[in-house]
DNA sequence: CGCTAATTGCTACCTAGGTCACATTTATAC
DNA sequence: GTATAAATGTGACCTAGGTAGCAATTAGCG
């Protein structure tokens, strides 16, 4: 890495913060950070060849990342995850070599380091301790990945609208920044439904005082109301 | 363990066969089976109590073990993940060592290597290697989880229901001897749908002529009919 | 065997949520 | 600014799939 001496401490900070690589020694996240290259992908930056990720891995220093499908018997995209800062991707083409096809996009102004996949296969040689990490970041993920297959099945679409907006707000503007911006597709990919049903939710919650918009941003006016929609029906 | 010597070489060759230890070596392996105890679990064994697997690990040596969580909304189990040979549980509680909520209960009769918890801490820690097998064990049970999420999303009842037939059909027999036994309900819990919806579809495909059913055993009796109907709607 | 409980088949009905269509509003380019 | 495209609001309508109820069948057990 090239840069400024401040971009690189700022660097080796946030992976100091890292549970991934909070066991791996000073010098060696030295060597990681060498064969890593710092880049900043605006919102909306899509990686669609399934194939790229064969040759490159990347950690997410800052911003939001989201990992979908596409639904070719409804035309649509179907989001699997979102990724975000100390996220990784993608560890199974890491670990098992194989193209998978999932597709990525950032949500907003996204940083990342992005390592060639030889070069960390080298690495990872040399510090094998990350494979515990590893295990302990993917263990996780699945945790997330189950408790999201059983929000799809039990919870109707207005709950999983209420809970994503829920997770996502930032609870001293009451603002839901992340989804601010995004059209009502987007929106609808992200909980597997149609702009319609997110239309008509939209407008439901207005009318029951939960939240306001203008202009693509969404305000949420009664928090307490939009976490009881959560919690009244599970 | 105290088991005859021919058991013992028969569990040997399961667990040499299973991708977890192939890298392990033989005094490990031998180690390992040291501190095991085969369990023979007889169909619809379950365990319900989810701090269960917080101080034991199981190996699958064969059988069929669902994972499910409880809806009590819609008052129904849910199945998140099937496991069979070679699989073992819980890798999570292993790793993080935390209770999640999930029981398990199996669907035939199944024989299994059960291990208590801190002694394969320790052995593990005498062979780290583990670590790497398991981490290309859990993105692989990852990506699966994934097409589950899809189809789920993707596909209706019907579809999904042919597809676990598919899946699980004995290609001499015909007969889908996993299944066979279970109750409409039982199957409705694999798939994500109630009792009802899989007696209706049942009904579609016998006269469809794709299947044909006596006394809870379901005999595939046109296989090509049975793909058609989960590739054609892709 | 014969009794009881579980499972199934089937009907009628209801609801969530999808599709389609089209007017209206908002963004973006020129 | 104006023209064009994109995004939204809203209506009517349709379908998958859920619920409830009950009769018919089957399994399990003394």
């Amino acid at each position: 890495m090239n840069i400024g001496l401040e971009k690189y401490r700022y660097y080796t900070e946030l992976m100091r913060d890292n549970d991934l690589f909070s066991d791996i020694s000073h010098d060696a996240l030295d060597q990681l950070l060498e064969i890593s290259s710092a880049q900043y992908w605006p919102k909306k930056t899509c990686i669609l060849d399934p194939t790229h990720t064969l040759y490159t891995f990347y950690i997410i220093l800052s911003g939001k990342v989201k990992g979908y499908v596409f639904d070719d018997k409804h035309d649509r995209p179907l989001t699997l995850f979102l990724l975000t800062q100390n996220d990784v991707f993608d560890v199974f083409t890491l670990i098992n070599g194989e193209v998978r096809d999932i597709r990525y996009e950032t949500l907003c102004d996204t940083e990342v380091l992005s390592i060639p996949m030889y070069k960390l296969h080298e690495w990872i040689h040399q510090n094998q301790d990350v494979y515990k990490a590893l295990l302990k970041y993917t263990t996780d993920k699945m945790r997330q990945m189950e408790n999201y297959i059983s929000n799809l099945i039990m919870e109707d679409t207005s709950i999983r609208l209420a809970r994503l907006l829920y997770n996502h707000v930032n609870p001293s503007s009451r603002h839901v920044e992340l989804l601010s911006g995004l059209t009502h597709d987007e929106l609808g990919a992200l909980i597997g439904t149609t702009r319609t049903m997110i239309g008509r939710h939209i407008q439901a919650f207005k009318e029951e005082g939960i939240l306001r918009t203008e202009r693509r941003e969404i305000e949420i006016t009664n928090l307490a109301l939009l976490l009881q929609k959560i919690s009244l029906n599970t």
